[in-house]
DNA sequence: ACGATTTGCGCC
DNA sequence: AAAGGGCGCAAATCGT
């Protein structure tokens, strides 16, 4: 059973199921209430626009729901999947109040979630994004337009040529959806006194509003005496990079791995100053007051938020906290963390999509490198892995460009996977994950480009430039099949986490985690994902039964995805007391 | 003065 | 070992 959920203009919210009698209309308040009942009484799909119009509140006010279907973010999908058929008639037009055009960010605004203004592009070098005309989400929609547009979606899914791989897909990213809120409500606990030692061990106290802290200071004075320039102020680059070459060292700029390629003493202290200064800016005490409320880091995730189906984050950078600071995620009082990652998620799914029966024997062991080099492919684990990074990445020179070939002779299949997708990518096509995700094509800029190298009067550099633009947009879709999968596993995996963790609620512990809200409280929750990596907040004597559940799965997501193709997820997962790094 | 762009770097 | 893919963020710099 399904129920349409949509806002009235009078400001109350209806509740429709389109295939049965069910008709409610509640004030916005009473809600959370009628939900909780539908969800025990029914447990319905919940169909709503946008995830975010309505989860925050529900969570807020202590009621979680099973399932739902995001008619953004599956819209999105279908627009854009080549699994689709062209053959779209004006009856199955998007709707005005559903935005255009695949996953662009909804940003919260007074009238509810709006289309944000610019729609980014993947960031490939000067490419820019097609320009967008009007993308108003329109007003809102009413409940049957709501079902409508469900009905709509579930056509598209069921006249594809991949119905099941699709459904999959959709129903693993309105998952998604849900988790994100759920992720933010419950937020990541956070030691503030660890940060704080952290930050005191590296920059010295904390120094007053203006000032640096004395280790960077001290760097500094090092730096400016080994390159004799005792006025250089270090965060300018333009007069680092004056100093630098006036003090001999030819560098074309200030990044850390050209610098590390130079000897002379200023450069140690320099990437000192530099690494220092990154952990103050990114997450010193000034970022501590900002985002660690009550003993949580609550950041927003953005579901589907990149091009790949990966998610994104806005504000507070939860997917780049540095290993130095991941000593502050501790667990409540009397809770664990349950840390578990896919370990070389990335090569196996390409072994896995790609049916290579030789890459995938190497993807059966714990450590497929390792197999790699026992197969005779290459002669060390760290020439199997940048092998197989530059493989996946589209890498042509250097050691890593060196070594494809020899991957290639020994993995055909899976070489060959990554080259057509590249190939397609040249050539202006989308390309398409196991599941439905395609890539989006390539802007018109790049058109032009292409268009303006085949003129008759089309100069070398005209060349040059289309050339480079097409292998660019190759190196993006040969990327994009083997990352977009490796999402599609994660986001089952996770999704298949948080089913289970349902199934362990109703033993309630003895201690509540104080900060993780009112439906989390006495509950193992999920608290944070990372590409191919999660944690679980678990009272501590759920942890064994947590950590199995994870196991679980993953298995599971396996089969899901790939069937009974011969490769293994295996994770690394511990439980422990914090999220400190181990290696 | 202020918004957009660039640079550098954190994560996967 | 090399500088290949995807992101977000902060600070400096550029452009108006």
């Amino acid at each position: 059973m399904r129920i349409a959920v949509a806002s009235t203009r009078a400001g109350r919210v209806e509740l429709v199921d389109p295939d049965g009698d069910l008709r409610l209309e509640v004030d916005r308040a009473a809600l959370p209430a009628e939900v909780a009942r539908l969800e025990v009484e029914v447990k319905p799909r919940w169909v709503w626009r946008d995830t975010g119009e309505w989860a925050p509140e529900l969570l807020a006010a202590g009621v979680r729901v099973a399932r739902c279907h995001d008619l953004r973010l599956c819209g999105a999908i279908l627009a854009a999947s080549t699994f689709v058929g062209e053959a779209s008639t004006p009856a199955t037009t998007r709707p005005a109040w559903l935005p255009q055009g695949p996953a662009e960010a909804m940003v919260p605004s007074a009238s509810g979630p709006v289309p944000s203004a610019v729609q980014r592009g993947p960031a490939l070098f000067d490419l820019e994004a097609d320009p967008v005309g009007d993308v108003s989400a329109g007003s809102a929609p009413r409940a049957e337009e709501v079902a409508a547009e469900h009905d709509r979606q579930l056509a598209l899914v069921a006249a594809s040529s991949r119905p099941g791989a699709l459904r999959l897909l959709l129903a693993a990213e309105s998952a998604g959806a849900l988790i994100a809120a759920e992720l933010h409500a419950a937020g990541l606990p956070w030691d503030r006194r660890v940060h704080e030692r952290v930050l005191a061990e590296a920059l010295g106290p904390r120094p007053t509003p203006g000032r640096k802290p004395v280790r960077m200071e001290e760097l500094a004075e090092v730096v400016r005496l080994a390159l004799e320039a005792p006025l250089l102020n270090l965060d300018s680059q333009a007069d680092l990079l004056r100093a630098l070459r006036s003090a001999g060292i030819a560098v074309d700029s200030t990044a850390r791995w050209e610098l590390r390629e130079h000897d002379h003493p200023a450069i140690a202290p320099l990437i000192a100053y530099k690494r220092l200064a990154r952990l103050l800016s990114a997450n010193g005490w000034g970022w501590l007051d900002e985002w660690i409320v009550d003993g949580r880091f609550r950041s927003e995730y953005v579901a589907g938020g990149t091009a790949t189906g990966r998610w994104a984050t806005a504000g507070g950078g939860a997917l780049q906290l540095p290993k130095a600071v991941r000593a502050a995620v501790a667990a409540d009082d009397g809770w664990m963390l349950v840390v578990a990652d896919a370990a070389q998620l990335e090569p196996r799914v390409l072994a896995a999509l790609a049916r290579d029966p030789a890459m995938a024997a190497a993807g059966r062991g714990r450590d497929m490198y390792r197999a790699i080099v026992d197969a005779g492919v290459v002669a060390t684990r760290d020439e199997a892995k940048v092998a197989l990074l530059g493989a996946m990445y589209g890498a042509t020179t250097g050691d890593s460009g060196r070594l494809v070939p020899r991957l290639a002779r020994a993995y055909p299949q899976a070489m060959g996977l990554v080259d057509r997708a590249a190939r397609d990518g040249e050539a202006g096509r989308a390309v398409t994950t196991l599941l439905g995700r395609s890539s989006p094509l390539p802007p018109a800029r790049w058109h032009e480009l292409q268009a303006r190298a085949t003129q008759p009067d089309a100069t070398d550099a005209d060349e040059r430039r289309a050339r480079s633009a097409a292998r660019d947009w190759g190196r993006f879709t040969r990327n994009f099949v083997v990352q977009g999968t490796a999402a599609e596993w994660a986001l089952c995996w996770l999704a298949g986490v948080r089913n289970r963790l349902a199934d362990l609620a109703p033993r309630s512990p003895s201690r509540a985690a104080a900060g993780s809200g009112p439906v989390f409280a006495r509950i193992p929750h999920l608290v944070y994902f990372l590409h191919d990596e999660l944690i679980v907040h678990t009272p501590e004597e759920l942890a064994g039964e947590v950590a199995e559940a994870v196991r679980e799965a993953a298995e599971d997501a396996g089969r899901m995805l790939f069937g009974d193709a011969p490769v293994e997820f295996p994770l690394d997962l511990v439980a422990t007391g914090s999220y400190a790094s181990i290696d």
